[in-house]
DNA sequence: TGCATTTTTGACAATGATTGTCGTCTTAGT
DNA sequence: ACTAAGACGACAATCATTGTCAAAAATGCA
């Protein structure tokens, strides 16, 4: 068992901050954020707050191709939709792809299955 | 229209080794590996080739926490079932997902749709 | 085969997000 | 208020990956 996290006025900020925003953003974007909103938070700290909600499950990772994005979502199992233009984001659901994975994994003598889904596309604002 | 790619010792040795190979593998691995096979190849250019390969559509881009991993695969669409401890690679096929999550991104406004799966397992010769 | 042209190579430096360090500051509890 | 366990943050370090650029190799042609 883990000793429980210490309310700080630094994982406030973060926390309130991502309550209020709806798409993936980086640790150094929120960085930032937080510095404009009055709030500042040192770097590293920010980054260890994000992993540590991450590993709590209060918040999805998207790993891109060169940075992790955070996102304050629903608690149960999901999936993302994002658009590669703005970063929307939408959550999805898809009991019959859980199974999928779950079954040809199991087929194959896998266990301990996990798996990770991604959906990229245009959204209407990014079009015209 | 772009200008063909020569043939060299070196792109002939990466090709070659990932022919023979199973699993994915991080471009500092390769290196290594064709050091030990004697076609040493600089690492600059392993990291070139694995790029050009995988652009071309030739091979799989695993990435992970913290590297890149490549993999020579079958040409048609699929995804992988990764084990955990030995990186042993099956490629797996669902059709089903597939039209899933195109429907889900159609049904908000997305266009332009590509999605990442990846199933993540402990394999039999990993347990006892 | 010799030569010009273009591409490729590779040793090395630079990048940049992320992680580590460690003295100082805060929190939680008595 | 006092203390011990955590947490913070300025800064340095890490490390896969990318950039640099002069030298080497491939292609095409005479
Ligand atoms: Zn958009
Ligand atoms: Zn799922
Ligand atoms: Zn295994
Ligand atoms: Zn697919």
């Amino acid at each position: 068992m883990s000793t429980p996290l210490r309310a700080t006025r630094q994982r406030h900020a973060v926390a309130a901050l991502l309550a209020g925003l709806d798409d993936f953003r980086s640790a150094q974007q929120i960085h930032h954020l937080l510095r404009e909103a009055g709030e500042s938070v040192g770097l590293s700290t920010v980054y260890r707050t994000l992993q540590a909600m991450a590993d709590a499950g209060d918040l999805d990772v998207l790993k891109t191709e060169d940075e992790s994005l955070y996102r304050k979502c629903s608690t149960s199992h999901h999936h993302h939709l994002v658009c590669r233009g703005c970063n929307r984001t939408e959550e999805v659901d898809g009991p019959t792809v859980e199974r999928w994975a779950d079954r040809v994994a199991a087929e194959h003598g896998f266990t301990e299955i996990s798996h990770t889904l991604e959906i990229f596309g245009t959204c209407t604002g990014c079009r015209g």
